[in-house]
DNA sequence: CTTGACTCTGGAGGTAACTCCAGATTGTAT
DNA sequence: ATACAATCTGGAGTTACCTCCAGAGTCAAG
């Protein structure tokens, strides 16, 4: 028989589990994690989700993809409760955020700005002196001391 | 007396980490990991450094400042020795490595877009229905099932 | 009732790049 | 000679986000 599930409302961790795509343990660590409420339990002790947990579940996930932080999404789910001042604060996480990705987004250009300039110098020299046995210039140029730079974190 | 160190040559562990930024145990870690030659020491065992060790702890950290793990950084040491191919395997890896970059800024572009969207959201519900207790619409979007994108890892 | 799939717990392991520590030894200034 | 700083080693701890495991118990079907 189809193991009790009609509509889609309470099931075991492994169904779950391939509902939302996540694994089995990573179910668990969330739960560990303060992530997601202790869902109810059988009488032997298997875990029951509802829809609730299950929608936080997929919370969990959709934020992540929005490059949350477990950490940050704990916020996100405490915030549902508290749905008077939930708009400001999830504002606030946001901004924030956005000014995160900003960031790295421009360490990350300068970051290719310099590695292309090592690329150019590279070919360049194998279009040339590949002849002479001198040495790479993008090695020679990275045994230079350098003012230490804000560098990608 | 100005512990023998006349031109910049032959150091012990604490000058180079002066002198490089890094700290002590971050030196002992490359040469854990291989990085470094192991250096010559002292009758007593204290690590001598000289030009050569402190050259390669140069590279080491403008090469992480280029996004080099430490794992390509060994790489980049080797092809050092090996001036022949050195420039052709160099720019291999530059290539590698600007492609990884690219396909980052690009994961984080597309992240900010979406950011943005909630942000949008999120500051025109304050705006009008601040009154209505309705949950705020960010966090319900974030309830819905989504179908799995490439996450920047 | 037996079988086999599923689930439970607690804890270890993995990655990256270190940091921090204790307890012992060495180097050097006075 | 003595004090004090620097260094040594080996190994544990950190962060984030899980994965993997053993050994035991549970559930549903036949």
């Amino acid at each position: 028989m189809e193991t009790k599930r009609q509509a889609n409302v309470a099931a075991r961790i492994g169904q779950v589990a391939q509902e939302t795509g996540l694994s089995v343990d990573a179910i668990r660590f969330y739960e560990k994690q303060g992530l997601l409420a202790s869902p109810a339990r059988t009488e032997g002790g298997f875990r029951v989700f509802g829809e609730g947990e299950i929608t936080a579940l997929k919370l969990i996930q959709n934020a992540q993809g929005l490059g949350f932080s477990l950490e940050e999404i704990r916020e996100l789910l405490l915030l549902q409760r508290d749905r008077v001042t939930a708009c400001e604060h999830v504002q606030q996480l946001l901004e924030q955020k956005i000014a995160q990705v900003r960031r790295k987004i421009l360490e990350l250009q300068a970051l290719e700005k310099g590695l292309n300039r090592s690329l150019r110098e590279c070919k360049r020299n194998l279009r040339q002196g590949a002849k002479e046995h001198e040495a790479c210039p993008v090695l020679q140029e990275l045994n230079r001391t350098r003012r230490r730079k804000g560098v990608p974190s």
